[in-house]
RNA sequence: CUGCCCGUAGCUCAACCGGAUAGAGCAACGGCCUUCUAAGCCGUAGGUUACAGGUUCGAUUCCUGUCGGGCAGGCCA
């Protein structure tokens, strides 16, 4: 069985062993084997002349020709030529071209993967949004870039586990839970005003009728107790709010406890079902609350402390992160005696970097960006190597309809839900669209643009040309063992060359993608892999008389075909047989 | 005021850790279905890569500054 290689890689070594010849004592010249823009300058060409030149103080044509006289013979290359500044360009054989096909078929499914990662454990943390409400179309863009990113980084050849942060210790959850219980409250006419900063949504007063249909009146209490000592809502809201919470854990005792987690796994659970049927899956749910129960949270802080990185001022202890290049210190522990978030976040992040990750990824909203200093500030302080963390700032999605921008707040209950945004326009295509561009660019996600199901959407491109493959292979009488015999060599013409060029490319679009941490070149790459096919189908038929040639170009297009279902797979995007 | 991100065709965006003549889609114009799916293809037109410097054999890419847009700067989470 053949050994395939990527041809890239065999000139890559190639080049190295002449440039031991030409050069010996240079050891760390970097130069680059890559695609010319051109097909007129080859299959690949070699910037190695050039980047002798810096060194050497030699013409970079000169230096092409001593590299190219010591290239070791190889049955891949046809010839090479010295172009423009100095690049060395090199024509392979029709074999080295077509091979990739064999390397599909061999492949299947696992075509494309690759030893980048080299089987190093790396963690992609991401949505981890607050469970006090329905996921938005905001956080939709940080679960498919999460998911996209590690199955690309999976593919890659990291062993990837995905985590959801899971914050269940927070202010927020304590308002969700007081929201439900005013709700609840209503339900029996007892009327409280509801607060302004509370939660608005619907799903809260679902939630009030489920636990009024359980228990009854329970957890019913008179207004008078419930307001009482409770600061005016129009002269301090969140006192007022916070008022509220205190008079609620006072008034239900242990009851508290229960609307709480009541609202907590409601939430929880309706976000886990929601991000499943997004195709989005977890390894692990970590939370937040646990990292108090075990006392990781004291002892992170008391390790910074051992470490001499703490201090007091005004009865609260900071955390000294401007010694770290943050713009000011942080509070740890507040005068009141309570963690901080933070406090909770340097505990989560000691416990990740103790889990033994090569590197941790956290995806972010950009709106966090602020955070990332003392964030590895404090892991510096604890002896870690903050190079580990790496923060995938993801820009937010604006959302779009009739022109204008929708305001999305979890409180005010006006957002658009990622339930509601996946039924108007489907999984694939909010999955493609969150992910057709770079994370850190902004995105106008046209609501209006997407519902209508317009050829404008470039993932029924991709998908059509799947579709049309499935078709043509339909039609075909043969079976797919058959393509093992095809006669490669017949496939010559300029959409078949570009169509094995194309071909070639994806593992090296894997490994951009994983190294750059951007799965969108994966969707632009089957976006032209598409393009390639589309032209391909209309210039030339495939079920043709010669049986010969049909079967070369039918091997071919069903190792596009295979290519395609892998980086849709990636996306999270499905391939149909049939549109 | 300070920090981070962004600025590429009329619009939305690409451009492989710096490479040769900066590419697609939409919109505009002109063509292609008696055939394996026209949700497709072919062609025309569209650019001082915000601006000014710097580094380099070579800059959309790296550095500095200016201008413009976005986002952050809590003993909130």
């Amino acid at each position: 069985m053949t050994d395939f290689q990527d041809p890239k890689d065999h000139l890559f070594a190639l080049v190295q062993t002449a440039l031991s010849q030409v050069a010996p004592d240079l050891t760390d010249v970097s130069f680059v084997v890559e695609r010319p823009k051109q097909a007129a300058h080859g299959d690949y060409a070699c910037n190695v002349a050039m980047q002798l030149t810096r060194v050497l103080r030699r013409n970079p044509r000169e230096l092409a020709q001593a590299v190219v006289a010591a290239l070791p013979e190889s049955s891949l290359v046809v010839k090479t030529e010295i172009a423009g500044a100095g690049f060395i360009n090199f024509f392979l054989t029709p074999a080295a071209r077509y091979q990739v096909v064999r390397q599909v078929q061999q492949m299947g499914e696992r075509f494309g993967r690759c030893e980048y990662g080299a089987r190093k454990k790396v963690q992609v943390e991401f949505v981890s949004a607050n469970p006090t409400g329905p996921l938005h179309v905001g956080h939709g863009r940080g679960a498919a870039y999460g998911a996209s990113l590690a199955a690309v980084l999976d593919f890659a050849g990291y062993k990837v586990q995905k985590e959801y942060y899971v914050n269940d210790a927070g202010r927020q959850m304590d308002i969700l839970a007081v929201s439900t219980w005013l709700r609840y409250l209503s339900l029996f006419g007892i009327d409280v005003p509801f607060p302004k900063n509370g939660y608005q949504g619907d799903y809260v007063r679902e939630m009030a009728k489920q636990v009024k249909d359980a228990h009854g009146d329970r957890y019913v209490h008179q207004p008078w107790t419930v307001l009482e000592g409770v600061p005016a809502a129009d002269e301090d809201a969140e006192g007022h709010l916070d008022g509220l919470i205190a008079n609620a854990k006072k008034l239900l005792g242990d009851d508290w406890h229960y609307i709480h987690n009541f609202a907590l796994n409601e939430q929880l659970g309706d976000g886990r079902n929601d991000l499943a049927e997004f195709g989005v899956h977890f390894d692990n749910w970590y939370s937040e609350r646990s990292l108090f129960d075990s006392g990781l949270v004291e002892r992170a802080i008391d390790q910074l402390e051992v470490n001499g990185h703490l201090y007091m001022q005004d009865g609260a202890k900071w955390f000294r992160s401007t010694r770290f290049g943050d713009e000011k210190d942080r509070v740890v522990q507040r005068e009141n005696g309570l963690y901080t978030y933070f406090a909770s976040d340097i505990a989560y992040h000691q416990n990740k970097f103790e889990r033994g990750f090569h590197k941790v990824i956290n995806v972010w909203g950009a709106d966090h960006h602020g955070y990332i200093p003392r964030v590895k500030g404090a892991l510096t302080a604890l002896n870690f190597d903050p190079e580990k963390l790496d923060i995938a700032l993801v820009q937010f999605a604006n959302l779009i309809r009739d022109g204008k921008q929708v305001s999305m707040s979890t409180r005010s209950g006006e957002f658009v839900t990622l339930r509601e945004l996946r039924g108007e326009v489907g999984n694939d295509a909010a999955r493609f669209f969150y992910v057709l561009r770079k994370s850190e660019q902004h995105l106008d996600f046209d609501l209006d643009l997407a519902k209508s199901q317009s050829n404008d959407n470039p993932v029924y491109y991709i998908q059509y040309a799947h579709a049309r493959i499935c078709r043509v292979l339909e039609e075909w009488t043969g079976v797919a063992s058959d393509f093992a015999e095809a006669r490669l060599e017949l496939l010559g013409n300029e959409h078949e060359a570009a169509i094995l060029r194309r071909l070639c490319d994806f593992s090296v679009t894997i490994e951009n993608a994983a190294r750059e941490y951007a799965p969108h070149v994966v969707a632009f790459y089957l976006k032209d892999l598409a393009a390639d096919f589309h032209s391909y189908y209309n210039a030339e038929r495939f079920l043709v008389d010669d049986v010969e040639l049909s079967l070369a170009r039918l091997a071919l297009i069903d190792a596009v075909r295979q290519t395609m279902v892998n980086g849709l797979r990636l996306l999270g995007v499905s391939a149909p047989d049939k549109m």
